[in-house]
DNA sequence: GTCTATATAACGATAGAC
DNA sequence: GTCTATCGTTATATAGAC
């Protein structure tokens, strides 16, 4: 049997490694509440190897949502520009991946996680709107106009519609989050009626 | 100048008054953080007056959230029952009151306050969920069901399609709660618009 | 003077500092 | 790991209404 020097300089690694430790443990006890020591032990790192490659708290949770999170919407934002069928077909397609992703074990906790800090931690808050959440309303506005201008869609508000679209999404990861798996929000019978719900609230006038 | 006496006999006035300072305190600092002695300080009454009412410090905010926004949910449940008209009429008429209680600046920082602390208190996500957030559930599939039984509204899961029409109001008010006002949940622009949405998402088929 | 609403003061657990 | 301060909670004293 081999033994685990005491030291080992991994630079690559560290920094994902101390992420995935972040995440874990923000998500479980909150932002506030988790001492960067803990975050530390569960990497098997030291305090200070934290601060090698992270400014501050902040700044590691702010790396956490950029590398969790962004890349998701990216990914969403890929597919419209890429898709060339009908926009029906193409909020079918983002839906599932949208819906996967809200309702996922890593991003679940961390809607709670920014609606609980983010009154205390006001340039988490800035980050987390203009970064990942206005990006997000807004990749969605912008399909609903391909739609309009397509004539497959009727005419709306593309950003106010948006939101009737995304928010019963997390809301309802949320809930679930907050009150546990509830029957009520079941996933396998909410999204498919959410779905159809939405395609019939954005059809033009007289297609179904 | 007369000098208030150092103890006031006012059985009536005192739960009112306590509940009242318990709310803003609840609602500015949250649940964990507010100490029972500001909210005393606040009501004008000693610590342990509180006890003389409530049993406990959770207990008082249930008593708030029974006495703030339980009896709104009895309205909306009236309305439904007392409505003569058609079911879109009915759910205009629903909506424009339950917009305006989740909006309110009471009920707002109250679903901030739930999402924050319920995880450290299931007792009182428990309370919530059963005393109100389930009740208003099941009130729009209620009247999800009314509208489908007289041919108004289209066949759908009305338990899910309540959530499509209630989420994006909670999460609007949740998201200005959390984020601050910003254009972009502009109510006057997103309350007509989300109304719309739903009205022609529940319209059976061959109806606008 | 009696009854009880209310304040003062003490207790005990728990979290945070050092 | 220990010590201390804080805060929810409870026990006791007292003031006000009748």
């Amino acid at each position: 049997m081999t033994f685990a020097p005491k030291r080992q300089r991994r630079k690559e690694a560290r920094p994902s490694e101390i992420m995935a430790a972040g995440l874990k443990a923000f998500s479980e006890r909150g932002f506030a509440a988790t001492r960067l020591e803990d975050v530390a032990e569960a990497a098997g790192v030291s305090k200070a190897t934290i601060y090698l490659y992270f400014d501050n708290k902040a700044d590691l949770l702010k790396a956490i949502l950029h590398e969790v999170v962004s890349p998701r919407m990216g990914e969403l934002e890929a597919i419209i520009h890429a898709f060339d069928g009908s926009t029906p077909d193409l909020l079918r397609a983002i839906y599932g991946r949208a819906s996967a992703v809200v309702s996922s074990d890593e991003v679940r906790p961390i809607l709670k996680l920014i609606v609980s800090e983010a009154g205390n931690f006001p340039d988490i808050a800035k980050f987390y709107w203009t970064e990942i959440a206005s990006r997000g309303l807004h990749t969605f506005a912008q399909l609903i106009e391909r739609g309009i201008e397509r004539g497959e869609f009727r005419r709306c508000d593309p950003v106010a519609t948006a939101q009737s679209i995304i928010f019963p999404l997390l809301m309802n990861a949320l809930a679930t989050e907050v009150f546990g798996p509830m029957p009520e929000f079941n996933t396998d019978k909410f999204h498919p009626n959410h779905l159809e719900f939405v395609l019939r609230g954005l059809a033009a006038n007289g297609e179904t």
